[in-house]
DNA sequence: TTGTAAGCGTTATCAG
DNA sequence: CTGATAACGCTTACAA
């Protein structure tokens, strides 16, 4: 591999200057700068990244850590992070943290000691107090999904409570009035959101808000194949089931189907976050769209700009949900 | 920060002292070692790793190269090959190339000058060429999902042919024999192995192979449909299709509704890969497992082994398909 | 077993 | 606009 120094000697110019051409910082002549650039391509040199590194107290490099690399929903963040950064010719080291407190402090700390520029982080488990703390500290911190009110200018978050209201009231227009909700787990604070969405929605349509109508789920399809059952055994009427997700929602299509019932027409379900797999389903389940990407967007794009100081057009923190209607919900009427 | 020169001070020993400890190289005596970690612990040191990266031209990162990163196949993968590297304190630097040859040649470029210890490359459009002369480069490179035989010990690779064979065979023990194929593109190797080994099948029971009940899809759900379609108008009698992977199988899934079959009563289908989703459709889709996050994991196993000289068992390098039965596929006899 | 000192390939601060 | 030269924080012969 060539070096800068190299490049100087067969250019005749010192290291200073090919450093500048390579940064193009500065002003150099255009013919010294024409000069180096062609000693470059001759020696086919490409900077050192750890060099740069050193020298600059830049990594060139954005940490992201994800609760969990499995699902789908974090591949499209990731996707979408990424191909941001590329435009930069930023990179980004990714890592998961399995969806519990000790290892999202573990990712982050192993993320920093790598010399990331900055971190992206999608972390369900670690408490605001931490993050607050931690967005205090030296490298700039972006929080995906989740909104912390005395740190968010660092947050970019959806209006779960508007998903959620947007959900039950989407049933609600389909004229159904017996309606039950699967919640994520009471520990995340987006399911709370959700269900208050729903809460905020019932309420609107002087539907009283009963507690036995509310079943908490684990966001994973045994959630909707728990909550389905739970509400079947307990007698309750119901002609649609609201899901925290689209997981759940899945399970309570199979579970529903295990009891014979015929979808839509026995029952509307609907989902929320529109992952991949939720137009391959039968029918194909009406959800809630979860602009994700864009939301990885923006948070790389934060990072372009606070960090790199690169100046992009605006950045959106805040985004809205919006429906996504396909098959899986049905006008009540048409039910038997 | 902290640096190793303040931990040396405080310590009361030299650099290199320190350094040892780091990297617990060489013997230290034990009751150095320990003051020297007292001294790190107290003044909260973390080694820079760019430093480190300069000094000993080793990054302790290792680069993927996937074609996709928005499905949940290379998400799979990927979680594998993270969770072994984290194993071994190293991490993954992740790009992807939008599936041809430019991007992936460019993708890698973009690993390599990030001073990537090794790579891991699941690629599709770049030549065996481009790779064998790659994999006879500096950076040590493990192929994933693809068998080069002049470079096989770079590869880790599934027996597709294999595959495709039992997915038909599975179709011809369930008593069909009215069966048609929708294949993947036909410049992916692996598309045609998989076409192979369904070709064998249908020899092995003595029918016939008619190009015509073979069309060529592009692995995404609307070759499902497209095939579909195709068969249909064609006016061919079958009782069951072969897909060459999952999406096509729900593209088939869902056009074989519109056109008024009943799954699986009129109508058999087999995919492969089993990707995530494959479990949440109508019926359940039987398909043929791809192993893919074992295969990631050896992938990281090999080059713990290779270039960092962690030695850990054997490892496999190719691996088998099985099948997975789900409810996708019924009985010809059980079909009006 | 420990210390000394020469790099590793850049960037950045000064002068000029 | 360009050039010296000192960092940057660590590894690694080589000595002791």
């Amino acid at each position: 591999m060539a070096t800068i120094y190299e490049v100087s000697k067969l250019a005749g110019v010192s290291l200073a200057t090919v450093s500048r051409v390579i940064n193009d910082s500065n002003a150099v002549r255009k013919t010294t700068k024409d000069k180096v650039e062609r000693a470059m391509k001759q020696l086919n040199y490409t900077p050192n990244s750890a060099a740069k590194s050193l020298a600059s107290n830049r990594s060139d490099c954005i940490g992201v850590l994800v609760s969990e690399l499995k699902s789908s929903f974090f591949t499209r963040m990731m996707g979408a992070i990424d191909t941001e950064c590329r435009q930069f010719e930023k990179h980004i080291v990714v890592t998961s943290s399995e969806n519990d407190a000790l290892h999202e402090k573990e990712g982050i700390e192993f993320l920093i000691s790598r010399n990331c520029d900055a971190l992206i982080l999608h972390v369900e488990s670690l408490s605001d107090e931490y993050l607050i703390e931690l967005s205090r500290g030296k490298v700039p911190v972006v929080i995906l999904n989740r909104q912390i009110p005395q740190i968010s200018d660092h947050c970019i978050s959806l209006n779960n409570e508007l998903g959620g209201y947007l959900a039950t009231k989407t049933m609600l227009q389909y004229g159904h009035r017996d309606i039950v909700y699967i919640a994520g787990p009471e520990h995340k604070k987006d399911a709370m959101q959700r269900l208050a969405g729903h809460r905020r929605a019932l309420m609107e349509a002087n539907i009283p808000v009963e507690e036995a109508r509310i079943f908490s789920g684990d966001y994973l399809q045994s959630g909707g194949q728990n909550g389905f059952k739970h509400f079947h055994k307990s007698g309750l009427n119901f002609s649609a089931v609201v899901c925290g997700n689209d997981e759940m929602a899945t399970g309570v299509m199979a579970t529903a189907r295990e009891y014979g019932l015929s979808l839509p027409e026995d029952l509307s379900i609907i989902g929320f976050d529109n992952v991949l797999f939720s137009q391959y389903t039968y029918p194909r389940l009406t959800t809630i769209e979860n602009p994700i990407t864009d939301m990885g967007k923006m948070a790389a794009r934060m990072i372009m700009e606070n960090v790199y100081k690169k100046s992009l057009g605006t950045i959106r923190k805040s985004f809205e949900p919006v429906l996504v209607p396909r098959e899986s919900v049905c006008h009540f009427d048409a039910q038997v």
